[in-house]
DNA sequence: AAATCCGACAACCGCATCGGA
DNA sequence: TTCCGATGCGGTTGTCGGATT
């Protein structure tokens, strides 16, 4: 009997242990920031719970972990990710998908958990807009045939100057020698994370690194390859309903406001929701498919010429923002009619098939 | 000027895997 | 072989600041 109380007692003690020990959870602050660093200076990485335990930090093991990892190492870069992390992004994902960690590897300075928030805010983003699933084989090769295209532009452009071959940074060997990030490059700070202040180094300040004011035990603030586009477009569905475009305007239909191109005409075909692209008034991200479709007019195929005009409001006042326009600007765009019905096929859902010869 | 929305990112959580006792 | 703690990974959530209404 005596016996059973010591051991409730001792039950009890260690609850009251916990409880006095009340883990902290939420935005780390400066003094748990340099306990950590000390601590890891003093006895190097690993052994996280007994880190937590001896360290005086009232974090998990994991926590640690994951503040260490995430953010006070001194090799992390910040910043906005570059043209080329970017692409190796892409590529890397289209290779072994939400393999974080693996892609990570290849990024020096760059965190998993930072890839993954790339991923699902940019590119998941960019997938939504164009209503695919991310992992799509659509989406991939949209991904492949326009945004890598597009990236590998903006790394030509910014890299003359270094005569960087942007398009061998994809080179199986490359990849796997893990260039690309900027390995040699010191801990950038720009952008949102323009963390002239945060740490490692000092500072702090950053877009959510401010730190928690009051550190207080019981505050829980819960916290183709990309070098020829064309090559690896998706297949092109053959609509017969569709077939009338080329048939009636031509290789190039005008969908501009001129009235040459009935857009009412797509409605008897149940494709009023298609949006062809700007309207009046219509502001959209320099980034679309649209870009992708028009890239991808290299070779045969009537032509869909658009200007961004009335004429296409009231095509794209029907649905979302399946395509949008150039860089800020409303100028002519053309899409291949061919691809105007794969574009269609993805509105119609369903009803039909990819790359089926209806 | 205030309210609301949205993007970005830090942090947490649950599960899987590994390695030592 | 089994158990258990430590660690790693990927998914999800919470929070904050800037943009928009």
């Amino acid at each position: 009997m005596s016996q059973r109380k010591g051991a409730m007692a001792a039950v009890t003690s260690s609850k009251h242990e916990e409880e006095m020990m009340e883990l902290r959870r939420g935005p780390w602050t400066l003094e748990e920031d340099n306990l950590l660093m000390n601590y890891i200076a003093c006895h190097g990485e690993g052994r996280w719970n007994l880190l937590a335990r001896c360290s005086g930090l009232k974090r998990t093991g994991k926590s640690c972990r994951l503040r260490w990892l995430n953010y006070l190492k001194p090799d992390i870069k910040r910043g906005n990710l570059t043209p080329e992390e970017q692409l190796l992004i892409l590529e890397l994902h289209s290779k072994w998908g939400n393999r974080w960690s693996r892609i990570a590897q290849h990024l020096p300075g760059r965190t998993d958990n930072e890839i993954k928030n790339y991923w699902r805010t940019r590119v998941q983003k960019q997938a939504r807009q164009l209503r695919v699933d991310a992992n799509s084989a659509v989406f991939r090769d949209a991904v492949r045939c326009y945004w890598m295209p597009r990236l590998l532009e903006k790394m030509a452009a910014t890299s003359a100057a270094q005569q960087v071959d942007p398009a061998a940074l994809l080179h199986p060997a490359h990849i796997a020698a893990g260039v690309g990030g900027g390995a040699a490059s010191p801990p950038v700070h720009g952008g949102q994370h323009d963390a002239t202040s945060a740490p490692p180094g000092s500072g702090y300040g950053g877009h959510h690194q401010s730190y928690a004011v009051d550190p207080s035990p019981s505050t829980s603030t819960s916290g183709c390859s990309g070098s020829t586009p064309a090559a690896a477009l998706p297949p092109v569905p053959c609509f017969s309903e569709l077939s009338w475009v080329v048939d009636q305007y031509g290789p190039y239909a005008d969908l501009d406001g001129a009235g040459a191109f009935d857009s009412s005409a797509l409605g008897s075909l149940g494709l009023d929701g298609l949006d062809l692209g700007p309207a009046d008034g219509d502001v959209y991200p320099d980034s679309t498919l649209l870009d992708y479709l028009n890239s991808a007019c290299t070779g045969g195929g009537a032509m869909v010429t658009m200007m961004g005009g009335g004429g296409n409001a009231a095509l794209s006042s029907c649905g979302g923002a399946i395509m949008g326009g150039h860089d800020g600007d409303y100028g002519p765009s053309s899409w291949r009619t061919d691809e105007l019905c794969q574009a269609a096929a993805r509105k119609l859902g369903d009803h039909h098939q990819w790359g089926g010869g209806i």
